[in-house]
DNA sequence: CACGGCTACTGTACCGGTCAAGAGACCGAA
DNA sequence: TTCGGTCTCTTGACCGGTACAGTAGCCGTG
């Protein structure tokens, strides 16, 4: 059978091809009784609706966001916070009618999702600034808001107050009265890239350095997933063995209770240990984790809202979340 | 400045605007000297490349795929099950120069992504069979894969032995002499949506039956995250608890040796468990879990490898991957 | 009865590319 | 010289819609 479009439809119903997309797309721009004999004739023809891509080329919109993610999109999925956030971003967006696209980003010179995947704007997420994809989401002149990064000026952001956080954190270690105090935080290699492991040393220092402790830092990356847990034995099993550990995530928190148990080392009598985020397995691990709490689902949402907002034409507001530390039971004042 | 098309590029230069195309679209058919004189044109006139949405429509595909989920999508992305299918599928359509769209089912009528999405194909994922997106895939005549469910004959399909390894991890607790046995599963409301339920429930009975062992059945939804927890508790603490449980799913059997341990039982000495899927956390949990393994990463390759086939014109095909039961600790033979 | 304003529908010009066929130039071989 | 073949580039149709500016008929009003 030939393809189904507007035109054979209005050759069957005797109308123009402007009323029949009208009776899909604009129902009150004709009257009830023409538009049921028009959807009629439509099904009858076996019309499933308006072609998605030849709507999109005519309205010059194609009613999905894009999510530019560079690095291992398995890292992004497989994280439980990063895929909180693309829960909340994709349930946000379903909310407002619209679909999201995964942009990786491309070593193919041929194909470039950046450069060559139709998107009304996109969600920049765990990306290096220095990536050649956002030079293309530029030239496309994309909306875009970037997560958890801090661009420049005038580009749209949502970030979480990772600064303010771990100052709280490293804070309360030393309001317990620890002052051997280790970081286990994230190795960026190279240095610049990850802007929240920037931010949230920065917060530690922004307590430490007033009190003039000096934290041994051990820095790991993602991957595999025992290098946390192996740079995390190593700060435990030196001599002077800090106090406490302040770590950047609670996956590097858990990672560190772990070695420290592996070292017959008790959490929190001997060691104390301060995660960041608050995912959901803080509270039920044994102890539970005293961490910094971020909401992801409402970063996601303002994420979201945001991109709607530079999409609608808005100013970009640089949009900042509050962080919370939440004491559990990972943390105590130091022996002795 | 007026939008740079190809045919500004073309004017510009002094050729054809199909020529112009050609220099971005294929290289071999115009002579290295104009081609660098094309695009030297075309950069200095701002242009990115041929625009997506257009040349979805010339070309008649959009190289994307879209990936249809019912149900919550935050479900989808926070089970690391789940995650890590998805974590796959995306990095092995990067791979094949694809980008992923997830296409949420819709309440909205005005805008449902399997109707108005353009894709080029189509996985779908813990799909409610009776959902309306997947007639109005049917009707757009997408290439599609049905994931983790069995559609019909003639519909291609990715799945796992859902059964076999059932039936494996029954046989498993029997051999161990276990003859009281629970078993903690998915409530599937209404009855016949969930496929792997309904198989590994058959793959339960194909051991315990012709053992003349009636399994006491439990079921719990995914959510609230407590429901597994407070439904395995209930097994265990009532009169002639069972002392072996297998049950529906990793995440399930985690639960199920939390709510063992807070009635005081010991697992694998006073109880037995055996989850399902072989997830990241089972080798290193405590006790490590005897558990069946899927390799879902393999299944996010399969069913990317299997959508690429059928838009390519290939048949059908059903696929189906092993399962295999790994034994750990969390499994004994009965105590007394 | 002329006029303005509504409703319902139509005509035409795009949107920005790709495809398939063809045309001219150049080349080596018969 | 002629012919077929290759390399380049061009021509014209087409992909399947939407935007916008009409137009025709109808109704109420001064």
């Amino acid at each position: 059978m030939a393809k189904v479009t507007l035109q054979s439809i209005a050759d069957r119903v005797g109308v123009s091809r402007m009323t029949v997309s009208n009776a899909f797309s604009r129902p009150d721009q004709l009257s009830a009784d023409l538009r049921a004999r028009i959807l009629a004739a439509a099904d009858e023809l076996g019309y499933v609706g308006p072609d998605p891509a030849a709507r999109a080329l005519a309205r010059g919109r194609t009613g999905s966001v894009g999510l530019l993610i560079n690095g291992s999109l398995s890292e992004a999925f497989e994280d439980a916070v990063s895929a909180a956030f693309l829960a909340s971003v994709s349930d946000e967006l379903a909310g407002r009618g619209m679909a999201l696209t995964v942009m990786p980003s491309s070593s193919d010179p041929a194909f470039v999702p950046a450069r060559d995947v139709a998107v009304d704007g996109v969600l920049v997420y765990i990306c290096d600034p220095t990536a050649p994809d956002l030079g293309w989401l530029e030239r496309r002149n994309l909306p875009m808001v970037v997560v958890d990064h801090n661009l420049r000026e005038g580009t749209a952001s949502v970030n979480v107050d990772d600064r303010g956080g771990a100052r709280l954190a490293a804070q309360h270690v030393l309001d317990l009265g620890h002052r051997r105090i280790g970081i286990v935080t994230l190795e960026t290699d190279p240095e610049p890239l990850n802007y929240p492991a920037r931010e949230r040393m920065l917060g530690w220092r922004d307590a430490f350095d007033p009190a003039g402790v000096e934290p041994v830092v051990v820095r790991t990356p993602y991957q595999p997933p025992t290098a946390a847990y192996d740079a995390a034995r190593e700060l435990l099993a030196g001599p002077d063995r800090p106090t406490a550990v302040v770590c950047f995530s609670d996956a590097f928190a858990f990672a560190t209770i772990r070695a420290a148990e592996s070292l017959g080392l008790q959490v929190p009598a001997d060691v104390s240990v301060v995660g960041f985020d608050d995912s959901r397995l803080a509270a039920s691990s044994r102890p539970p984790l005293t961490t910094v709490r971020q909401n992801v689902a409402a970063k996601g949402r303002a994420a979201v809202s945001t991109i709607a907002a530079v999409m609608g034409g808005g100013q970009p507001e640089q949009v900042m979340l509050p962080t919370e530390l939440v004491v559990r039971e990972s943390t105590a004042p130091p022996a002795g």
